[in-house]
DNA sequence: GCACAAGCGGAGACTTGTTCTCCACTTCTT
DNA sequence: AAGAAGTGGAGAACAAGTCTCCGCTTGTGC
């Protein structure tokens, strides 16, 4: 484990320039399960590099999203600026499944497989409010059903995402189609629902689907 | 393995259901991946006997599994003999939402992890008719959007399971919160919305929910 | 340039968790 | 009572990961 702050020599800033790299490529593919060993290859650099450089996995996972959180909180505070309550909400949800469609790493973060970490509650203290607030606004205009509520929004977030899992690969982006149809579910009054977006998948691409879909661990 | 059908001894035959027994209820609550070793112990028996008797963890699987198919196809038949085609449709998404989470096992046979395998063929031939007659009667009767399609079938299956995977052990049930939502965005035209039907989770709950979510394998 | 602390690579020890084998022993069956 | 059938469970074989160790290499300061 490094613990001083003497600064690095420069060959060994490098590799750990590289090694968060690569971490941050593969967690994103992948997901938090990759070894060290992986990313480790995936930098170029002996495994023995990325021990001495971080100590283990979790620390490299801290060292990683660490810069992430504001990213995350940004989105929603770029959501409360519109003027529209709907639009708000509609554009925070999407945004949100998009990061964590294009980020399996930062989307297990979020969810918190293994909340007692400090990582997450931060991320989650800070959202808590934002969220609050474009629900409430939106339930005051009206246009969100009155008996849903902010903690609706993880589920929304693992429904989604577990489609976003299974058919990412096969048919990117249909995701989509079940976020439209949720948020069918959840307007209330207003006008009648737009078309839900994308088409569903044909009966080939349904077959591929199922044939990688995983079920979820332990 | 065992490949002739001369009857197996009295104490034989009583291990086989022993241990068929004990791999079905450990597969409803824990899903496919428990070990025979597993399976083995909570039969009180032997692994080499597990061993001996269905050869592979594969074949057992296949052993129990064989049984339950026309229990799931039975649900669509039994949703399709309802008078009004809304609530064939709903009784359908409950029904076998309702049995997915009392088996988790049997879940992951019926989305297929492993599609390649003729156990989840048979059932999934079995099933699109039936599916796609309870949707187009739905539609046709102006119920349901006509923007849905018979493939979107298994994906709100995955949603809801991953909310049942989530929460049944903190807020069993919430899953039926989710599948109204669903309905709401699915219904076309007809009565506004009924209320979600069970409440959302309070914040205490959710943290115990997060705490325990698992990514996907792999 | 040279000395040497800092850093490196990656084989392999260790861990954990499976699947599956083997065979001395026990139990049914006739 | 004999012998065929069946049993249990230690442990071999494998898989996939984490992390250590140490002989060799390289950047840095003088």
């Amino acid at each position: 484990m490094q613990i001083t702050d003497r600064p690095l020599r420069a060959d060994a800033e490098r590799n750990r320039r590289l090694l968060l790299d690569a971490a941050r490529a593969l967690f994103a593919e992948r997901g938090l399960g990759v070894s060290l060993d992986d990313i480790a290859e995936r930098a170029g650099v002996g495994v023995g590099t990325a021990y001495r450089r971080f100590g283990s996995r979790e620390a490299l996972i801290d060292a990683l999203f660490e810069e992430r959180v504001e990213e995350v909180l940004g989105l929603a505070r770029e959501a409360l600026a519109r003027e529209d309550p709907w639009a708000a909400l509609k554009s925070f949800l999407e945004s949100s499944i998009a990061l964590q469609a294009a980020d399996r790493g930062l989307k297990e973060v979020l969810l918190g497989a293994d909340g007692r970490h400090a990582r997450v509650t931060r991320i989650r203290d800070g959202m808590r409010p934002l969220v609050g607030q474009i629900f409430v606004r939106a339930q005051e205009a009206g246009v969100l059903r009155a008996d849903f509520a902010p903690q609706d929004m993880p589920f929304l977030q693992m429904m989604l995402g577990s489609v976003v899992d299974a058919s990412e690969s096969v048919a990117p982006g249909l995701w989509r189609r079940y976020l439209a149809l949720l948020l069918d579910g959840m307007r209330a009054g207003g006008p009648a629902p737009g078309p839900l977006d994308p088409p569903p998948v044909d009966w080939g691409q349904l077959t591929d689907v199922l044939a990688c879909w995983r079920p979820p661990r332990r």
